[in-house]
Parts: C-alpha cells; structure tokens; sequence
DNA sequence: TACGGTGGGCTAACAACGTTAGCCACCAAG
DNA sequence: CTTGGTGGCTAACGTTGTTAGCCCACCGTA
C-alpha cells in the first residue's frame, strides 16, 4: 500500500489547540468509532477522561464546536490518505478502504451541512483535490466524488440488498470513470 | 411531465394506521419539511395538532416508529414519482427532482440504517426497482443509485464548492451510465 | 337501560441531555 | 506576593423523549 503524504501544516485542525484539548478530541474520536455518534454525550466522553461533564467546556465552547473539530480531523485524515494519487482505480479503492476503517467519523464527516467558519481555511478544498488530480477536470472529479460518496455511505449504512456492495457493483463505478 | 404511478395497495404505510394516526403522521411530514428532523420535536408536533405531547403516544409507540413510518411514506412516494420508467436519464432527471421537492424527507429516508422491520415487506425492493429496469442489471442498477444519491445528497447538503451540483457535473454523471 | 371496551385526550413526573453559573486549586511571571 | 491563566468541581436550569395514571365520549351488546 502507498504511503499516505502529510497534510500541510496550516489545514492542521489541531494547530491552534492547547495539549489537554488534543486529549479530549482525541478521546471523542475514540469514542465515536467504538459507540457512533448517539452514544458520545458530553458526559459520557467525561467520564471517559475521569472528569466532570461541565469541565469539558473549558476546552470547547459546544458540543457542537467538538463535532466541528472531528470534522476537520476526518476531512485532513482522509485527504492524507488519499495521496499520493496514482490512478482512478487506485483512488476509490483507498476511498472505501480508509472510511471503511473510520465508519462512525466519515460518516460524521460527511452527513449534513458543512460548517466551514469553523474549519481551517483550504482544508476542504484540499481534501477533496485528489479526485481533480485524478480526474483532471472539475465536472468529473465532483462526479466522480458523488459516486464515490454514494456508494460508501450505502454500503456503511447497511442499504444494499446484501448488507453491502458487491465487488461487482464497485467495478462497474470504477470502469464508467477510468 | 410523465405521470407517475400508484404504489401497489400492500406496499402503503398508512394501510394499517387509525385515521388520527394518519392525521399525526402527516403534520409531522410537514413540520419536517418545514423546519427540519432536528426541529421535530414531540412537543412542537403535538402543539401543531393542538393536542399534549403524551397524547401522541396513543398513535405511535415512540419517536422512532414515527420516523420509521415518514421513512416509509418517503420511499413510497420516491418510488412511486420514479415511474414510469422510460430512461436512464430521464429516471435520473426525476430522482434529483423528486429528491429537490422534498429534502428534508429524503434525508430522512436515506440517512443512516434503514429499520427493515417497520416497513412493508416489499417496499424497500419496490421503491428501488425503477433502476433495475433503467439499467436491466443489477450490478449497474446499484452504482447507479450510489452514484444519483451521491449526487443529491451532496448537493442537498451544500457540500460543493459552489453551494450546488452545475449542470455539467449531472450531465457527465447521466452520460456515464446511458 | 345498563355496561364494558375502545379510542383519544389530559396532568404530573422522570431520566438523560447540553449547558451555565460560580467557586476553587495549582503554578509561572511580574 | 500577587496576579492571571489553566483546568477542575458542584449545583442547577431548560429541553428532550417517555411513562404512569386518570378521564370521558362513543358504541355495540346483554
């Protein structure tokens, strides 16, 4: 497997983070993969750190800011395991590999609107430029993205017939795009 | 426009539900439609129907077989404005329109684990059959609906660059599969 | 005519949730 | 020695889904 390239500094979400809040995040993204996102209450992650429920407010200012935090570690996760890229075919097997590795968190990543005043500036775009670089023009790269997306989030949710996309479905997404 | 075609009777939701039933589950699709899942509270849905909030249960055992149940209704009508069906990209034309129609709904539909168990036996199967006879494969037909729903869902979300899917990101999608 | 079942409403209350207020201990820098 | 930042605490609030228990209007039957 190919090595994963490092994101650039400046889209580290956890830059500008002080030490004992990169623990807490990192908690919650623990807890997230083990019991999905119903199951992370603010309590519940505080008991996971051996302190109260309110102490938590005093390294994010919401549940909600947390969320966008675990966003943005998914979306610069996800961006840098997506590099480097080599082939169409090579970029959607990794696609699925790596959300199939971090169901709860690409889900969480995914779902819903993005909020991205809370996100560092470029890395949205960033994260998503593997499929340009795949593709080589805009139109397919999004196209491309959808697919992909589509058929991940089906397959991680259980919604195909079998429980999940036969190999076969896959290489006939893969094949209309190479 | 083509008109569409009536859910077999065995497949409706609503067949077993008490007129009042009926009555809850349709202020509740449109306060969803109106504010949002998350908006959607028992207490507001009671209010709307000017009734109290622990009155609803005399009409659905909880929360979660009243979602159960809009899910239900969304994959009827989803399926039912899917037919006839006469091309691939006239079926994906109508998906996106359908999906644009009701947004709020068509998340719900579509997001997370789908509760086999609470739905018409059949239904799920039904609702999805209009790919099967666009593509006649199944394998084609499933990356086909990955790959439509990809496309909604992300553009119902904001999630592209411009705030929506251009025209020419659903044409190279359409010309894909025709 | 009396009666019991069913459908549909009510109030009061509970536990769990996110969150706020207010307080306290530690520790490095002036 | 005091000041300010960091990181914890308890108590409490409003909102959420939900349960318990009660009430009443209707309706077919004995």
């Amino acid at each position: 497997m190919t090595r994963a390239e490092e994101c650039p500094e400046e889209f580290d979400p956890t830059r500008l983070l002080t030490p004992r809040a990169r623990e807490v995040l990192e908690a919650a993204r623990t807890l997230l993969e083990r019991d999905g996102w119903a199951a992370l209450t603010m309590r519940a992650l505080a008991d996971e750190l051996g302190i109260a429920a309110p102490s938590l407010y005093k390294h994010f200012a919401s549940k909600d800011a947390l969320k966008s935090q675990l966003v943005a570690v998914g979306l610069k996760d996800f961006g840098e395991a997506l590099r480097p890229v080599t082939s169409v075919a090579a970029l959607v097997r990794r696609y699925r590999e790596v959300a199939g590795a971090n169901p709860e968190l690409y889900r969480l990543a995914t779902h819903g609107p993005l909020d991205r005043d809370a996100l560092p500036p470029g890395l949205e775009d960033w994260s998503g430029s593997p499929f340009f670089e795949a593709t080589g023009e805009p139109y397919r790269a999004q196209a491309l993205w959808a697919a992909v997306h589509g058929m991940v989030i089906l397959e991680l949710d259980g919604r195909f017939p079998t429980g999940s996309a036969p190999k076969a479905t896959w290489d006939e997404l893969a094949n209309h795009f190479s």
